[in-house]
DNA sequence: CATCGCTCATCACCCCAGCTTATGACCCCA
DNA sequence: TGGGGTCATAAGCTGGGGTGATGAGCGATG
């Protein structure tokens, strides 16, 4: 790993989460007097650190006037950007709560890492709005992992993703993932007309998890009748790490649609299109046979899409 | 608007953006030390603010020892979900830093305002990653003014949404846009299995912004063969109120498919597919006949997937 | 016209979160 | 056995952000 060049941390550079709130406070409310008092903080508060906010920024937000506040032109904009990082917030807020995982909580959930890291906060996020008072718990490891705490009565409801319902348990299909390939753009194969033919694929060198990942597994065994994966480029441990190495334009990689949905969308990765293999894969909600969920399990199983 | 019941706020119940990226530091470098090193703060400052996050969320994040340091299987989890707090905050930074549009800036953008909140951010984090050193600065504004700053020398590139490359200007397609109408789960309209006929569409009530904004002239004009836009059900001022309005079931609305993908992803709302109307248009760049694109601003092209 | 009710700003004061430096314990390796 | 790396603890300082009191601008109301 390189090192460590001091570098002006983020956090100078940014508000803190209690400013952006504020300021979609003020957005909603038209009030610096009534935002404070919706998070709890004086008036005086609120004007200061609306103050000091603006001038961290150079930008000035909010117009004041005796009768309300309005965001100006720029104040709009910039709201709409903080209300995406309160949004993240929100989710990490929401994860990690579950996480802690108070064993009292009305609703268990166990899932794969995959769906744990890029599906259940969002479900939690829309149960809470819904059911404000439902506390959650999650375990959060792989398919073997979820059915094991299924059926110890450790957890109430699991979400795997994979081809078939593991042994002993009950499903509801919510929704699917792919696996594609990736490349950095400009990589040749990003230049192709024609999909990439399967054998290729088998053929070349790939950007992968450790031997031992649920992806790797999958590729590997729908690659088997081209004599499986090729010699890998680069072993990494976490998909963070390959999608970095794909974007820095290191060589290709195979990774799950979720993980790579935001960086094809602000085009950091092309897909590269293939033919002669599938790589998709169900979305399951899950529990022991016969267990049908109710109450705020079936409340969550709502949220995800499934009809039940 | 509602009034204010006190709500524990979020900022006291996610970790400072200090924090986040502290641990995102950890996960990289494997090492309490070097993460501290990495953002410019003292061994033991890193490690009270460690201990004291793990306290707050009530998770143990990373496992310490004599010879470094690494994620839990919780930590895992947390880090990446703090990546994307503090990707948005990235996003934040980049696009504040060019609102507050310092005049010396080797790069002066113009842009309507649905790319300017939606798009280049973005675009601007991945400037920034490449050429460290560019400054960008960023007026927005709707199409006549984008070509108005163009044309006065205040801007050097520009991107706007429409049909047409204004007079006076040459531009490149860099991408799509298109309306989409969208309902919340469960409304009638997500039941159909035909794709809505336009004639319904414009004899519908719809959720709409106020007269004069750009998606409603837009849509008010593709809609002109079936009489246009019939009686709306609700005008309001913001993307953002329109689409709270339909998540909570006040009725359908047409949006830019920008401003509800990650409620369509989340599937808080769900796509009405329509028939007999396209609500396509093109997103370009564009800037003052004969003066292509050089330096900075072309680099910025690049990242937004033009070819030029 | 005076007064009330809402707006926001300013001032003085206070407190604690988070920083620093100095130090110590643990582990591994040469 | 000492020197490099790890992390934790302790003591002390500082400043950002909080409170509460107060005042000024504007509009509606009797």
């Amino acid at each position: 790993m390189s090192d460590a060049e001091p570098r002006v941390p983020l956090a100078h550079r940014v508000p803190d989460l209690g400013a952006l709130e504020l300021l979609l406070a003020i957005a909603r409310h038209g009030s610096l007097g009534r935002a404070a008092r919706e998070l709890g903080i004086s008036q005086p508060a609120a004007s200061g650190r609306l103050r000091s906010m603006e001038r961290q920024l150079g930008v000035a937000l909010v117009d004041r006037s005796p009768r309300g506040s309005r965001l100006t032109g720029a104040g709009a904009l910039v709201t709409d950007w903080a209300r995406r990082v309160v949004e993240a917030a929100e989710a990490f807020d929401a994860g990690t709560q579950a996480l802690r995982g108070r064993r009292d909580s009305r609703l268990r959930v166990a899932a794969s890492l995959t769906i744990a890291e890029y599906l259940l906060p969002g479900w939690l996020v829309a149960l809470r709005a819904q059911r404000p008072d439902t506390a959650v718990s999650l375990l959060a490891g792989n398919s073997a992992a979820v059915a094991r705490w299924l059926f110890a009565g450790e957890a109430d409801l699991g979400f795997v993703e994979g081809l078939a319902v593991p042994e002993g348990l009950d499903g509801a299909v919510i929704g699917h993932d792919r696996l594609v390939v990736v490349a950095a753009p400009g990589h040749s194969w990003t230049r192709r007309r024609a999909p990439l033919p399967a054998a290729e694929l088998a053929a070349a060198s790939l950007i992968l998890r450790e031997r031992g990942s649920g992806t790797r597994q999958v590729l590997d065994s729908a690659l088997s009748r081209w004599g499986g994966l090729g010699e890998p480029l680069l072993e990494l441990a976490s998909t963070t790490a390959v999608k970095a190495a794909v974007v820095s334009g290191a060589g290709p990689a195979v990774l799950s649609e979720l993980a790579v949905a935001e960086e094809l969308a602000a085009r950091r990765l092309r897909e590269v299109r293939v033919e002669g293999v599938s790589l998709g894969r169900a979305l399951r909600a899950v529990w022991p046979r016969g267990q049908t969920p109710a109450g705020p399990a079936r409340e969550l199983l709502g949220l995800t899409g499934s009809r039940l």
